[in-house]
DNA sequence: TTGGGAATAT
DNA sequence: TATATTCCCA
């Protein structure tokens, strides 16, 4: 029983919407302010010691060229403590005792997690997996675990009839979800294995480049390392945008890394893991699919 | 240890 | 109030 043969209404009303939304986000991605727009903001809520932790130099300056580089992942815990906070001005105060960034999910970064999701099947698909999939480092299991809690949420509104013209609100927070497909067999698990209906815009290399847990990134590192990198390459349309705010300074801070391509070295990775595959391999895919 | 739901915090 | 984080239990 599929909502499309017996909901055939519905279906096509849910396909409108969803295309819908998914404009709607285009649209507001292009009336993003440009890079140039963001930085006074940027300067003025990233403290120097943060703009050091977080490797910002100038907007249009970006580090030495080592952006093909692994990330530095094997830091031992207890200075990885002290170095990722000490950008607070004082040192002093333990890690633990602080709070960890809060994550805003991006369509971006949502696509990537439906993206996970669907490879993974909806059966397979658990926050650790989806974790080691989605491959974005200073991302937790419990940034995943609580996302995917809301998505399945979502899901769930979506199958009691949420998405059609009759009556459904469709909240705010549905639109993050609404701005990437839902694979179909998502709304109606057949219990079957049925990743071959949605072909996932990347390829899982997580378990390749670092084999097992790290010890959780920060993620000013993750930005520094995975996104700031070649700035002066590509035009308006290739910005995206990764939205962190500090709990600690009740701040949110806005980072707009340049360019989000990801480095050929992991295609090569990527290659390895599935030889032959054609695989697309962006970290958070421009807006088409 | 992990997943999932509920409570809590911002 | 919405949404992300943390807590707690199976």
């Amino acid at each position: 029983m599929t909502l499309e043969t017996h909901f055939p209404l519905v279906f096509r009303e849910m396909l409108r919407m969803r295309e819908e939304v998914s404009n709607w986000f285009s649209k507001w991605e292009e009336e993003l302010p440009s890079p140039e727009e963001l930085i006074p903001l940027s300067q003025s809520l990233i403290t120097p010691d943060l703009a050091i932790a977080f490797d910002l130099r100038s907007p249009n300056h970006r580090n030495d060229g080592n952006s093909g580089q692994p990330l530095p992942q094997t830091t031992p815990p207890q200075a990885n403590s002290s170095a990722e906070f000490a950008a607070d001005s004082n040192g002093d105060e333990p890690a633990r005792t602080l709070k960890r960034p809060r994550l805003v999910w991006t369509p971006q970064l949502h696509k990537r997690f439906v993206d996970a999701v669907a490879h993974l099947g909806i059966k397979n698909a658990v926050p650790k997996t989806i974790m080691q999939l989605m491959s974005v480092d200073g991302l937790t299991r419990e940034n995943v675990a609580s996302h995917l809690q809301k998505y399945r949420l979502y899901l769930k509104r979506m199958q009691s009839g949420g998405g059609g013209g009759g009556g459904g609100n469709v909240g705010e927070s549905d639109l993050l979800f609404a701005s990437s497909p839902v694979p179909a067999h998502f709304l109606h698990p057949t219990g079957r294995q049925s990743s071959e209906h949605f072909m996932p815009s990347f390829v899982p290399i997580a378990a390749l480049q670092h084999h097992q847990q790290q010890p959780p990134q920060f993620l000013h590192r993750q930005i520094s390392a995975a996104n700031f990198t070649s700035p002066a390459s590509n035009g308006k349309a290739m910005e995206q945008s990764l939205f962190l705010a500090r709990q600690s300074q009740q701040q949110p801070v806005l980072i707009r890394p340049s360019s989000l391509h990801l480095h050929s070295q992991l295609a090569n990775n990527a290659e390895d893991f599935e030889s032959g595959a054609k695989t697309v391999l962006t970290l958070f895919p421009s807006r088409d699919d």
